[in-house]
DNA sequence: TCTGGGGTCCTAGGACCC
DNA sequence: TCTGGGGTCCTAGGACCC
């Protein structure tokens, strides 16, 4: 039978830090924005220790620190994290051959294994053998009938965490989710917890009368459709009933698009500041459009204005190209088009490819 | 809690064409 | 001429995820 397995590394990026950094074992380490607490920047990774002092990942540096002052503040060092990423993803792929498993990577430190086998438990045992041995970073494996409950099965296969009263998990490192013990597992749980269902659609939902993962298996598509959305309203009744895509996708990720954007240390209240912050991005930009080896067909200029209003504006490019000459005027021609309101916090830079609809 | 940075996908309204 | 209906593209914004 075909089985889909979820891996997700534990405490990823603080676990590539400690490697690093054998020292700071069992000290509270914070890594996030440029690893200056008196600068704007979030926790992207709050370790074990520190999660102690209550501090957690999207929380602004500024409030770690005053939660917790003797913490270890590290900027984020994306690269070292992509290189540890796909040694991991390496690891996974060299179940290939042996058991015609194939890789699909949802970002630094998840990816789903889909593999035809009559025992899924072994290749999850496997994978969190061969991965440690490999890289000494360790995992946990859900296992599911398909993408979703993979997914949702790596939340019971971490270890509990301190804040959620051992809301039935288990914390074995495996955790297998299917059609069988779904209703059971997930029918009395908001439906928050299911992938693709967030703060926002779970008010809605509520407003409904769905409030639990059951009460949405059994809601109504086509009353959600005219809700929610013609594609999302049913496809929320799908994920209730805990159906979602079986087969793994095993072909290289394509990018859609690529961007870039900088919050600024301080708003930025003379355009010219901001004009030249926005040239500056869509330099970048052109390089990576330029890297990627496929030209660019639109651009998009975001500008966030104080205290924290966002905005966005576009462009279609004359037709499709890698020009960075070309990027950067146009950048400047639709900075141009915002209404000048406020001081500038943050300004991005975004170019799409042409769509390779399939 | 004064709220990062990198992405994806969906929706809805208007333009425009036949 | 007072007004249909479908299709597609463009654009801005929203929600979500890691």
């Amino acid at each position: 039978m075909y089985w889909v397995l979820h891996v997700d590394l534990d405490q990823f990026i603080a676990a590539v830090e400690l490697l690093r950094h054998p020292e700071l074992a069992g000290r509270p380490v914070v890594v996030g924005g440029h690893g200056d607490p008196t600068r704007r920047g979030v926790v992207a990774t709050a370790s074990y220790a520190a999660r102690e002092f209550g501090v957690h990942s999207g929380m602004p540096l500024r409030t770690a620190v005053r939660r917790c002052p003797d913490a270890v503040f590290l900027p984020a060092d994306n690269p070292a994290y992509e290189a540890a990423s796909e040694g991991v993803m390496a690891v996974l792929r060299g179940f290939g051959p042996t058991d015609g498993a194939v890789v699909e990577v949802m970002g630094w430190d998840e990816a789903f294994v889909g593999a035809t086998t009559d025992d899924p438990e072994g290749l999850a045992r496997r994978i969190r053998e061969e991965v440690p041995e490999q890289t000494q970073l360790t995992c946990c494996v859900g296992i599911g009938d398909n993408l979703l409950r993979a997914k949702i099965a790596t939340e019971f296969a971490k270890p509990p965490a301190r804040d959620d009263g051992g809301a039935g998990a288990v914390g074995t490192g495996t955790f297998s989710l299917t059609a069988q013990n779904w209703d059971v597992v997930m029918g009395d749980r908001p439906t928050r917890a299911l992938w693709g269902i967030g703060a926002k659609t779970a008010a809605k939902l509520a407003e409904r009368g769905l409030h639990t993962v059951r009460e949405l298996a059994n809601g109504e598509p086509a009353a959600l459709a005219a809700d929610l959305g013609p594609s999302l309203g049913p496809w929320y009744v799908q994920l209730g009933r805990g159906l979602s895509r079986v087969q793994v996708r095993g072909e290289p990720w394509l990018a859609r698009s690529r961007g870039r954007e900088e919050t600024f240390a301080a708003d930025l209240t003379d355009w010219a500041d901001v004009r030249a912050a926005a040239a500056d991005l869509a330099r970048k930009v052109a390089a990576d459009v330029v890297a990627e080896g496929r030209p660019a067909a639109r651009v998009g200029v975001k500008v966030r204005f104080a205290p924290f209003t966002t905005r966005t504006r576009s462009a279609t490019l004359a037709e499709p190209t890698s020009d960075a000459a070309t990027i950067e005027a146009t950048v400047l021609d639709v900075l141009d088009r915002f209404t000048r309101r406020r001081p500038v916090r943050l300004v991005g830079v975004r170019a799409e490819f042409v769509t390779t609809d399939e």
